[in-house]
DNA sequence: GAATTCGCTCGCCTTT
DNA sequence: AAAGGCGAGCGAA
């Protein structure tokens, strides 16, 4: 066993670097691929290897793989792992071990503000690096100035950061990009490539890329923040918003600096800092990395990071942030020991992989709830993984467990997806995922023996993170295409019999008289003022439940009852569904664990109030409106406090911060079929030369403008009415639409919106106690009959689909015929089958038409037309 | 060099 | 001009 800090390619051989700083030559720097015994393989040499494979040596390049692969298949022999590169084999196969003592060293890069058209065409070359700063693992901290802007002096910059390169096993910098990209990509990042480029362009040969390892410490938040998060507010991915978003401070204000001295500070400000503020361009240089330095601190995401490296022996460089490059790692050293190899990964390869149908999740039913008791699967995906002992390598025609296929609501049919081999022969996903669980529980043992904070006790938990994170990222990479593991099959069978059980265990409840309120893929709410019969139920499912379903698809019942666990660890006190995948609650029990009375433990889910598309002032209005909403304020109160709020609006001096917009840029700008506001102004930003921080675009709209840049904030342009009515108000009103769904909530405050309809409150809807004004609906009302069309069973799955087969054209045309008190019926047309019946009663304003022709909404003199192209989509009748 | 599917909202853009 | 389709972004799981 060595412990390695690095492993790199010299020449024709592989080197390692000990942890003590030692070089030893560990083997040829050659492919090795695996194939099946075959007569065409027996010109070439090849080692016979475990598990019945021959061993195939060869020397290639990367870009000759497709040409070795197809050689080959031509001649009937299909090569394995033929695009594992020589470091990736060596660290599968010979026994290392990631050093614990890794060093690293943040850098961030300034230039002088190059010609604009090199700007624009990210063309590295003509940027000149003016300084860098640098802070280290080992204490290290510094700004290196060039001398003067020669090339000369550029030069020796060059050699002393090549010295941080070559003392330092990682390097970081934020959106740095990658050991190997040329800039030319918007995702190949900044520091990193125009490094390189100023050492080509400039002649200097002191780096050797092929044994750095650079990680993008940008890339390396995204990826971490998403997989250890849960919920909360995703901010801008630019260092100064990231930094603010764990309470740092922000960045320094060089242009502003630069004016409180009087110096004019161009566009950027770089090169008149160098000129005229040298200690200013150290100072902000220096803010950069530490910042970098306390993200790291407030985050640990590198020490996580790492410790995925070492757990599945993975180098920590910019490859290993993708999760197949650490699922590679792990399941290619456990194929390795166990005589298993996978199919080759082609670089290109074609897409024709078909959509798996994933989880079911139950429409919202929008309204206020207590005592809402949550049942959960714990990690669905991995356990149904080994439950059924899935992966391409464990399918079999005669295999003894035979997962059924389920339609979209999780009800079985009678297609059996695929056959794969039962329990004597596990699969290598089905292992690893076992392995990965055992090692976690490991380290959570040896933790409890530590105290927290120490930091041994803050590795082994960064290490049982790093296991349950791999474990969770399997099922994605089953369904990956061109993912050395992809097979849809089993990602079919994965989400089929979710599907099945999330179906067994919302029936089971209704069979129980419970009223299920939420269900989304792994779990279900339902109401339930007994607090001890979640737990019952819990029982009920695992010992009874979960055995017998699995047992009709070949799983024998104590595996399914060892690996299959529903849990009641969460139950609201209050909870407020606003929509399907959108709801706040107060918990009662959480994490197991009873709630005091007078605490507030909030839950807020897929609401505009955590989505960070949403301006800050609507999201704050909706957050308090929640809240207030879930302390129990009646909506005569929570009306007051709206009212207020607009009042305020409409008054006060509104900030930028208010109303700036952020949207991300997800492709290069050329690319957008639609111009929408975001697009727009990147465009703008580009012409002038500028980045967008971490690909997000801030904007703003001015009464009647396109989209600006927050360069021209001008709060006397500002529309208030119509950030109201499009963007304060509408997240609000869906809230309190829910919370008082018998109330109008529109508070728009444009040109009146005329309301037709008065709905009664649905009876079946529990909602807080509320003094909703009632109008009154007339004795004998006429009938308003209105015919929709849905989209057949199959495709019909959301509420979205629904809803844009509703022609709200139609019913306000036939309501507008019918005046006065009514009852609207909708009969819901699925094919020609199948048709149900929803009656409202309604009170059609009878001024409705005069209402509308008044506010120029309709035209007084256009007379309503019968619809008479016959479908039933669309053909409104109206019957007094 | 690329983990998945489901669902919602907003705005652009094409069709009628 | 209105309606509907759909692109784009973002969240839940």
């Amino acid at each position: 066993m060595m412990t390695i800090r690095n492993l790199y390619r010299d020449g024709d051989v592989l080197v390692a670097v000990r942890e003590d700083g030692q070089r030893v030559e560990v083997g040829e720097a050659v492919r090795t691929f695996y194939a099946r015994p075959h007569p065409a393989l027996d010109a070439i040499e090849y080692d016979e290897a475990p598990g019945g494979w021959l061993r195939v040596v060869q020397r290639f390049r990367s870009g000759q793989l497709g040409e070795v692969v197809g050689r080959w298949r031509s001649r009937g022999v299909e090569l394995m792992e033929a695009d594992v590169k020589p470091v990736d084999r060596a660290l599968a196969d010979l026994d290392l071990r990631i050093s614990s003592r890794l060093s690293y060293a943040f850098i961030d890069l300034e230039c002088a503000e190059p010609p604009i058209e090199a700007l624009r065409a990210r063309e590295y070359k003509r940027f000149e690096i003016v300084s860098f700063a640098y802070r280290t693992s080992d204490g290290k901290r510094g700004c290196v100035l060039v001398e003067n802007r020669t090339p000369a002096a550029e030069r020796v910059l060059l050699k002393k950061l090549a010295q941080v390169f070559r003392s330092y096993d990682v390097v970081l910098a934020w959106n740095g990009g990658r050991e190997w990209g040329d800039g030319q990509r918007r995702e190949d990042g900044f520091d990193f490539p125009v490094i390189r480029a100023r050492c080509k362009a400039l002649d200097v040969d002191a780096i050797d890329w092929w044994r750095c390892m650079c990680i993008d410490q940008m890339d390396l938040y995204k990826l971490k923040f998403l997989q250890t998060t849960d919920g909360g507010q995703r901010a801008s991915l630019g260092l100064s918003a990231v930094a603010k978003a764990n309470g740092l401070a922000g960045k320094v204000d060089l242009k502003q600096r630069l004016r409180e001295r009087g110096i004019e500070p161009g566009q950027v400000g770089i090169t008149a800092a160098y000129e005229h503020a040298p200690d200013l361009l150290r100072e902000y240089n220096l803010g950069d990395v530490d910042a970098q330095w306390e993200i790291e601190q407030k985050t640990g995401y590198l020490a996580l990071h790492l410790a995925t490296c070492r757990l599945v022996t993975m180098l920590p460089r910019s490859d290993s942030l993708t999760p197949t490059r650490t699922m590679d790692a792990l399941m290619l050293r456990l194929g390795h020991r166990s005589g298993h190899h996978w199919p080759t990964r082609m670089r290109e390869y074609d897409d024709t992989s078909e959509k798996i149908r994933g989880a079911v999740v139950r429409q919202g039913q929008p309204g206020f709830y207590r005592d809402l008791a949550v049942l959960d699967v714990s990690s669905l995906y991995p356990s149904l993984i080994r439950a059924l002992n899935l992966g391409s390598d464990t399918k079999r025609d005669d295999g003894s467990i035979a997962p059924i296929m389920s339609d979209e609501n999780g009800r079985p049919t009678d297609a059996v997806i695929a056959r794969f081999a039962g329990h004597d022969e596990p699969g290598q996903i089905p292992r690893a995922l076992e392995i990965m669980l055992s090692k976690r529980a490991e380290f959570d043992v040896k933790m409890q023996s530590l105290d927290v904070g120490t930091p041994e006790h803050d590795d082994l938990k960064r290490l049982s993170n790093a296991c349950k994170v791999a474990a969770n990222s399997f099922y994605g990479l089953m369904l990956q295409p061109g993912s050395r593991f992809y097979d849809a099959d089993v990602g079919a069978a994965v989400t089929s019999t979710g599907r099945l059980a999330i179906n067994a265990i919302g029936e089971l409840l209704e069979s129980r008289g419970y009223k299920i309120r939420i269900q989304d893929t792994d779990s279900a709410g339902f109401e339930c003022e007994d607090p001890e019969a979640p737990a019952r139920l819990a029982e009920e499912i695992n010992s009874r439940l979960f055995p017998d379903l699995f047992a009709t698809m070949g799983v024998p019942r104590e595996v399914s009852a060892r690996l299959l666990k529903i849990k009641h660890e969460e139950t609201y006190r209050r909870m407020l569904i606003v929509r399907t995948k959108g709801y706040a609650g107060f918990f009662s029990v959480y994490k197991g664990q009873p709630v005091p009375v007078d605490r507030e433990v909030l839950d807020l889910k897929g609401l505009e109030a955590v989505k960070g598309s949403t301006i800050l002032r609507a999201r704050e209005l909706q957050r308090e409106t929640i809240l207030r909403v879930l302390r129990g304020e009646s909506s005569g109160e929570v009306r007051a406090f709206a009212e207020r709020e607009l009042a305020r609006f409409a008054a006060e001096d509104l900030a930028l911060v208010d109303l700036i917009a952020h949207t991300k840029i997800t492709k290069d700008l050329d690319e957008y079929k639609s111009q929408t506001p975001h697009v727009r102004v990147a465009a703008e930003y580009v012409a002038l030369g500028r980045e967008f921080e971490g690909s997000k675009v801030a904007y703003w709209f001015a009464r009647g403008e396109r989209p600006k840049m927050t360069d021209d904030w001008d709060l006397a342009l500002v529309d208030r009415t119509w950030y109201w009515d499009k963007h304060v108000w509408p997240p609000t009103q869906r809230v309190l639409e829910a919370a008082w769904p018998g109330q109008e909530w529109d508070m728009s405050t444009g040109p009146k919106q005329i309301s037709l309809f008065d709905m009664r409150p649905s009876e079946s809807r529990p909602t807080v106690a509320r003094q909703a004004k009632r109008r009154r609906v007339a004795e004998e009302p006429a009938e308003v009959f209105v015919r929709l069309a849905l989209p057949p069973l199959g495709e019909r799955s959301s509420a979205t689909k629904i809803r844009d087969k509703i022609r709200i054209s139609k019913v306000k045309q036939v309501a507008l015929e019918n005046p006065g008190s009514a009852t609207l019926v909708l009969v819901f047309a699925v094919g020609d089958q199948y048709e149900t019946r929803l009656e409202t009663p309604i009170m059609v304003d009878p001024n409705a038409q005069a209402k509308l022709e008044a506010a120029g909404i309709i035209q007084a003199s256009k007379p309503f037309e019968e619809d008479n192209d016959g479908s039933p989509s669309s053909s409104g009748r109206a019957r007094a």
